[in-house]
DNA sequence: ATAGGAGCTACAGCGACTGTAGCTTCAAGG
DNA sequence: CCTTGAAGCTACAGTCGCTGTAGCTCCTAT
């Protein structure tokens, strides 16, 4: 049995985020010491450990919620798993894509400025053209700003 | 003159959004007509497309902040907005690197799957590895979780 | 006995919006 | 002229996944 303090240690995650995640019922309520401490076993450090890795891979709560769920009852179907983890690499692709295309807008508007005054500032020129005419294509979309267009 | 929905239809931004940029200073305090409604002109409309287009390529509202500041003052040296043009590639290379590798581990998890129970779940039995044991690369950090070690 | 580190709860804040409630105003049709 | 419905207004709560703070209590070492 060890506090809270040795957990976060050990899992690599903030003692505030497990308490966090005790709050929204990620992890199970705790058991307490005499004075109100929490007390977790090995079983909690896995299962900490299981959310943190899968946060690694960028899944939100809500699919690691159901992760951890499937994981808690081996009897059902993976199939939901498969789907959930292959939802993520869709994800990841798409948002490869979209960096791609980016990195090459920024690498164009980089390339191009003189290094004079704002006047005639290739960069402010390129994201002041309302009619994307610099661009080497539309796909540039919704990387920092994702409701951008819903 | 137009309205506050003629303006956002024309930029592509959410009414809602065009006043939050007013709110936060990004676009300036619009005039009101008689009825207390907003008024445009093609100058806002300009000055919401440079921050939509900016906000496409990923900045972030400050960052956005000073390349307008640059762009209403021509004769100030553009270096500032090569720098984070800069940065901000920077950034979007690094999220491209680190997309990969979490693809290289996401298809690699896909792929072992049997399709069985979860007791035997490769998806799920990666991601419980606290060792990253499975994983080809440390590399999988900070994608949807970016403060996970700050 | 005391110091200080670790724990506790409760709540505010981040970024960049989005959505809602409860109003007022405007434009078109009858 | 009146009504209706869309569009505007303000103000505030909620999103996601934490992070930080305030103001306590508790534990451990000296």
């Amino acid at each position: 049995m060890f506090t809270i303090g040795k957990l976060a240690k050990q899992s690599g995650v903030k003692v505030q985020t497990v308490r966090y995640y005790e709050q929204i019922g990620l992890m199970p309520p705790a058991e307490r010491s005499a004075g109100n401490q929490r007390l977790y076993t090995e079983a909690h450090a896995e299962r900490l450990g299981f959310i943190r890795h899968a946060r690694e891979l960028g899944f939100p709560l809500e699919a690691i919620r159901t992760l951890l769920d499937l994981s808690d009852s081996p009897d059902k179907s993976c199939a939901e798993a498969d789907e959930i983890a292959r939802a993520r690499l869709a994800e990841v692709e798409s948002r490869i894509a979209r960096l791609e295309a980016l990195k090459t807008e920024l690498t164009r508007m980089i390339a191009q400025c003189a290094h004079g005054t704002a006047a005639d500032c290739r960069v402010i020129e390129v994201l002041a053209a309302t009619d994307h005419t610099f661009c080497a294509s539309d796909d540039h979309q919704q990387d920092a700003a994702p409701r951008l267009a819903p």
